[in-house]
DNA sequence: ACCTGAACACCGTTCAAGT
DNA sequence: ACCTGAACACCGTTCAAGT
C-alpha cells in the first residue's frame, strides 16, 4: 500500500460495504482504512458520488459475462437471476446500486441486453425499452427490500426459531412471482397464449 | 408560532421539500425555519428518520380516500395512478417515500387496496400479496427516475427547445406501460384472455 | 504526479439547565 | 411539558503546501 489507486480505493470501498455496511461507507473511514488523508481520495476521484458510481460498476462487473443463447424468455430470466445474484452478494449492494444508478441505469450493459432480448421476442424497440425499465424497477425495489429484511432479521437474532412464518419462507420463490407476472404480460403482448 | 406541535414541523417539512429539496431537509435548517432551536425538534419526533416517515404518511396521505366501484382491474390502475400523481405533487416526492418506505410499505393501505382488488380478481391470498409488491416496486422505480429526470431537465435549462427527443415525451404514456404490462400479467395467471 | 495538513461549512443527536 | 444553549462526534470537500 504505497501509492494509492483507484482499484486500491474501490476494493477497500468493497471491503467497508460487506464488514460494516453503506452507511459507514464514508470518504474519512474510507481514507483511515486506506492509511491516506481523506483529500488523498480526491484526487481520483471528483466525489464521493462518482467513486460510488464506480463501486456499483464493480458490483455489477459479474452481468458482463455473455448470456448462454437460448429462448428470449429464458435470457431475460437467466438476466434478472444474475442481476438479484450480483446485489445480493454484497452487504447493502441493492441499496447501493438503486441509489446510485438512478439514472445511469440508462446506460447499463444489463438494460441494453434485457432490450435486445425483448425484440428478439417480437417487441419493437420503444415497448421493449419500456419493457426492460419495468423489469429493471421490479428487480431493484424487490431485491432492496429481501436485502433489508434480510439484514433486519439477521441484527434483530430472532428468538431462536421463530423465524418469521407470515412470509414465504423461499425468497427465490416470491422473486420468482413477479418476474413471471412480468413474462407473462410480455407474452400477453405478443398475442400468444401457449406455453 | 408560539408553541411548536408535530403539525407545525410536518407543514414546515413539506415547505423546505417542495422550495429545496430533500437534500436541504435537515433538521437544522427545518429548526431555522421554524425558529427553533435543533434540540427542540427531538422533544416531537425521536430521530429524523421517524420524521421523514410522517412526512412520507402526508404525501400518501390522497390515498385515503376510497377508490370507486368497478373491475379490479380498473380499480387497480386507479390506484397506481393514484400513487404516482402523490409522489409527483412534491419535489422528491418519490424519492422520500421510495427511501422511507422501504420496509414500511409493507403496512400502507395502498398496499392493502391493491392485495383487496388483486383478490376479488381471483388471485389467491398468497399471489395477490406478491402481486401488489411487483406493481408498488414498479410505480416507485418509475416514479422516481421520471421525477428525477424531470428536475435534471428543469435544472440543466435545456438550450431553448432541445427537448429530449430520444424520448417518449408522454411520460404517463410510458407509466402506463408496465402498468398495463403488470395487468396482462395477473390476466395471463388468471388464465383469461379476452377484453 | 500524488499526497499531507489543516481548515471550512456543514450534519444528527444528546442533555443539563431553564421556564 | 416544552424548549434553549452548548456541546459531541461526526460528515464531504477544498486547497495551499510539501515531496
Amino acid at each position: 500500500v504505497q501509492q494509492l489507486n483507484k482499484t486500491d480505493i474501490l476494493t477497500g470501498s468493497l471491503a467497508i460495504l460487506d464488514e460494516y455496511g453503506l452507511a459507514d461507507l464514508t470518504m474519512r473511514r474510507l481514507a483511515t482504512a486506506l492509511k491516506v488523508q481523506p483529500g488523498a481520495l480526491y484526487w481520483h476521484f471528483p466525489d464521493k458520488q462518482t467513486l460510488l458510481g464506480a463501486v456499483a460498476d464493480r458490483i455489477l462487473a459479474p452481468l458482463e459475462e455473455p448470456v448462454p443463447v437460448g429462448e428470449w424468455a429464458d435470457q431475460l430470466t437467466e438476466l434478472a437471476y444474475r442481476l438479484r445474484d450480483a446485489l445480493l452478494a454484497h452487504r447493502d449492494g441493492a441499496e447501493l446500486v438503486s441509489a446510485t444508478y438512478a439514472s445511469r441505469l440508462t446506460t447499463s450493459k444489463v438494460r441494453e441486453k434485457m432490450v435486445s432480448a425483448l425484440i428478439r421476442g417480437g417487441l419493437a424497440r420503444a415497448d421493449a425499452e419500456l419493457g426492460a425499465y419495468t423489469l429493471l424497477y421490479y428487480i431493484l425495489g424487490h431485491t432492496v427490500d429481501e436485502q433489508s429484511r434480510m439484514q433486519m432479521d439477521s441484527a434483530g437474532a430472532l428468538p431462536d426459531d421463530a423465524s418469521p412464518l407470515y412470509e414465504t419462507p423461499d425468497t427465490t420463490a416470491r422473486f420468482d412471482f413477479g418476474l413471471q407476472l412480468f413474462v407473462s404480460g410480455v407474452r400477453a403482448r405478443l398475442g400468444e397464449h401457449a406455453r
